[in-house]
DNA sequence: CTTTACAATAAAAACGTTTTTATGATTTAT
DNA sequence: ATAAATCATAAAAACGTTTTTATTGTAAAG
């Protein structure tokens, strides 16, 4: 049984198919009369427009495509939902294509399977990729690194004010030895949140001592063994507090405090990044810096849709953290004050 | 500046364009210098061909269609993860749209922008909606009902058996007084569950106490709500055990004991479904009923890739779930054994 | 040599729409 | 009363491909 087709319906209805796409398409040019004749036709013949003869005539896919290496994972999730609902609401569909396939990736992004591009996807997409699309004038955000021109913005989180933030907090608290852990240093996030951390230590004239700068590599065992071997060598200047790069840092500090006597909060305050799943169920409750993924979801789809309406040119956009508080910070006792 | 389309490569190749299309989807029938030749001039242009131009013509789109009203949470992302991997592998892309507009979701299924469809979403598409796709042929795979003809098919879990065998564990670690709590009725899972549950209840002549099903609608917050208040209006029969409807009722139900002060496992054991990732990270790790969720995704996609190439009909596939023991469950301690 | 077969390429049809242009019948204006 | 404007609908072109059919020119067969 073939599919029904608007000349099925023009023929059973006895008028042409310009009439019939007219009747559909609610172009107010055709008699009453006969527009109700030819809705009443296709009701009975059950006929549904081909979405692709449409956009082939159109140009317009609806649809936006998400490109990248996994959906696996609390960022992931968040992000896709928020941006698929913010979809539906502006009358987009997402096309998700998770894939390592270059080929694939750019096939897709310049055959025109859809209207708007976002990409999340390390390395992947290399220079000459950008310039074929900015050819083409491809609407395209990306999430993981800046690119700017005509058709084409980024979305990324602020680590730097992450950063400083975080500080603040902690010096708001009344901490002074303020220790950071940080991540991997060819990581642009790892840098910046550094970066925004000694910056909110100068703001305060406290002093910056090297020492306080310890390597986790964002991984629980490293952070763990530099917040061991740091107590073990200097006993002397024991910290108040520590930020560390990730939570997975974070958890690691928390370990190795706890693995020498010290008592989180109590005694010192720790500090995390990202807010993974984990960090609410920890014993202490991680307070962390939390990526607002939802929101970079919604305003990648604006941001995104107002390009291909031409609203818009592309942009950069830095996203702020969001502070969560819970049972791993607390406020500076004094060291004479029994609890 | 247009696209460039096959007409422009032909014009710049001095051919014509069966001969480009030729060239460009390796027809053996052409001249090896005029195929060398037009392929250069294609990259000289940046020819990439227009996927829905040729989409129109095969009447195959190379994508599946995964329809659901969210994406957010454990299941969801190993689902899409999985589904998506092997949709690549396959040579296809997965399309996710999360909507809740019907209109929204029949006119793609039905407007053939997707050659395969994959179903998760309560009660929105009715037997009417069914009966069309029936009759366009539509492939189909089903994954919170059971459907079967030709063209459509089901992969669930078996709920119903996995809430037998979950009840029967805690009988066989001692438990009499056994609470289930519920997720939401009109959920099939939910429903099988239950159903499970009591089926063991009464092999076992167990009574069955209405008292003793909770509603925890699937989420935390409910669960922890509905135990608390249980144990607040029945202060008299707090059972010896929970099985919970999934895992995150499960967490909020320990939360909710442990708040009056109840202990797990030593006082109740307390069972879930789905091994979500913070399962084995809690306090205690839950034991858990896990469903094959990867393998789900990779079975829906096979059969309906299968079902498209017509080297299958629609077929029901009841996936067994595998309990995981942890350390939320114990067997029942008499109550004038001290510890 | 002429016919037949074949190879290589070009031309045309088709996919299912929307949109532009054309046509014929009324109505309005002069 | 005739030309112009309007209305309702039909016909045709277009979107970018693939596929089928047609047209060459050349080689093999008789």
């Amino acid at each position: 049984m073939r599919r029904v087709t608007i000349k099925d319906v023009a023929k059973a209805a006895g008028v042409s198919i310009s009439t019939v796409s007219n009747a559909l398409n609610d172009v107010d040019v055709l008699n009453p009369e006969t527009k109700l004749h030819v809705l009443n036709v296709v009701k009975k013949l059950n006929y549904v427009p081909d979405l692709n003869g449409k956009l082939l005539k159109s140009g317009k896919t609806k649809m936006l495509g998400f490109f990248t290496t996994s959906v696996a994972g609390p960022y992931f999730y968040t992000l896709v939902e928020s941006m698929s609902r913010e979809c539906d609401r502006q009358g987009y569909g997402l096309n998700v294509i998770v894939t390592k396939d270059h080929k694939v990736i750019m096939g897709n992004i310049l055959g025109g399977r859809v209207d708007g591009v976002i990409v999340f996807e390390e390395l992947k997409i290399d220079e000459k990729d950008i310039a074929a699309m900015e050819r083409n004038k491809i609407k395209t955000v990306f999430l993981d690194r800046i690119v700017q021109n005509e058709t084409m913005g980024s979305i990324i989180f602020d680590s730097y004010v992450a950063g400083y933030e975080a500080t603040k907090y902690l010096i708001s608290l009344g901490h002074k030895k303020i220790a950071y852990i940080s991540g991997v240093d060819t990581m642009f996030d790892s840098v910046q949140r550094r970066e925004g951390y000694l910056a909110a230590l100068r703001e305060h004239q406290f002093p910056v001592d090297e020492n306080y700068i310890l390597q986790g590599y964002f991984e629980e065992e490293g952070s763990y063994n530099a917040v061991k071997s740091f107590l073990h060598m200097h006993p002397g200047k024991v910290p108040d507090a520590f930020l560390a790069g990730n939570d997975l840092s974070a958890i690691g500090c928390i370990r190795a405090l706890k693995s020498q006597g010290y008592e989180v909060p109590q005694d010192i305050s720790v500090v995390g990044f990202d807010d993974i799943e984990i960090a609410q169920y920890f014993s202490p409750p991680l307070t962390t810096v939390r990526n607002q993924i939802a929101r970079q979801g919604i305003l990648v789809i604006e941001h995104l849709i107002n390009m291909i309406h031409m609203k818009e040119q592309g942009k950069v956009q830095k996203l702020a953290g969001e502070l969560i508080v819970r049972g791993s910070s607390h406020v500076k006792l004094d060291r004479n004050y029994k609890v």
